[in-house]
DNA sequence: CCCCAGGGACATT
DNA sequence: AATGTCCATGGG
């Protein structure tokens, strides 16, 4: 089996299995009520979930739209203090509130997402590469593949791949088919099997792609 | 008590 | 290029 029958092998078999994962969740109906824009949202958590779980960021994102907005222009005009204290359950508050400060400003109009330079995006402080790739991705509907720590362990574990962040990217958008929905269900499911069964030390009895792994253990 | 979460910047080796 | 440290809250 080539590396591209492989990979589309493995998404085929996690969608299967976990069912769509309908990454970034999204709440429509504010949006539509306060009149902002839905792609604000997803690019305020993508900051407020780096390194921190996303039960902590929904906490962030409700207080921000409960003693807030939730917008970029809400997070350029609003005072850092005020909005460190609004962001503090998703963590590294201090930090955070002044990544979305600089992303804010940067991502101005919104519309920007959808023609900004990776590059360029990459120059903000506070957004590397998973950020960044998770903001094209999700926000601007851009064919980046998003590579994360997960990713990294999965695909070494199934096939003995490893390489640089650009490395595995490269190789998921080499082999995948040029389309946004299979890149964000396919990353969005890749980290829900890692944190059901591939986890740091793995649970491979009922694993789901167990068979098409060269590390499983087959006793289990 | 421990470890980890949908990372990134910066320093050290 | 690889590894270590800091940032912080919340849950298991």
């Amino acid at each position: 089996m080539s590396l591209k029958e492989f990979l589309l092998a493995v998404y085929e078999r996690l969608l299967e299995f976990y069912g769509y994962q309908r990454w970034w969740p999204i709440d429509t109906s504010y949006h539509s009520r306060m009149d902002t824009d839905p792609r604000d949202e997803i690019i305020i958590s993508a900051v407020l979930v780096q390194n921190t779980s996303w039960k902590n960021v929904e906490k962030a994102l409700e207080r921000m739209k409960r003693k807030g907005i939730l917008s970029l222009d809400f997070v350029r005009k609003v005072d850092e203090k005020t909005l460190q204290e609004l962001i503090r359950p998703a963590g590294f508050y201090r930090l955070k509130s002044h990544r979305l400060k600089e992303v804010a400003f940067f991502l101005n109009p919104t519309e920007k997402v959808s023609y900004v330079k990776r590059q360029e995006l990459l120059k903000v402080r506070g957004i590397g590469k998973e950020t960044a790739d998770a903001i094209l991705l999700y926000a601007g509907n851009r064919l980046n593949f998003v590579i994360d720590k997960y990713t990294h362990r999965l695909m070494e574990r199934l096939y003995g791949l490893k390489g640089s962040y650009e490395d595995l990217k490269e190789t998921f958008e080499k082999h995948l088919p040029k389309d946004v929905e299979i890149y964000k269900e396919f990353h969005a499911l890749i980290d829900e099997h890692a944190k059901r069964f591939c986890k740091s030390t793995p649970l491979c009895g009922g694993c789901p792609v167990k068979e098409m792994c060269i590390s499983a253990d087959p006793s289990s």
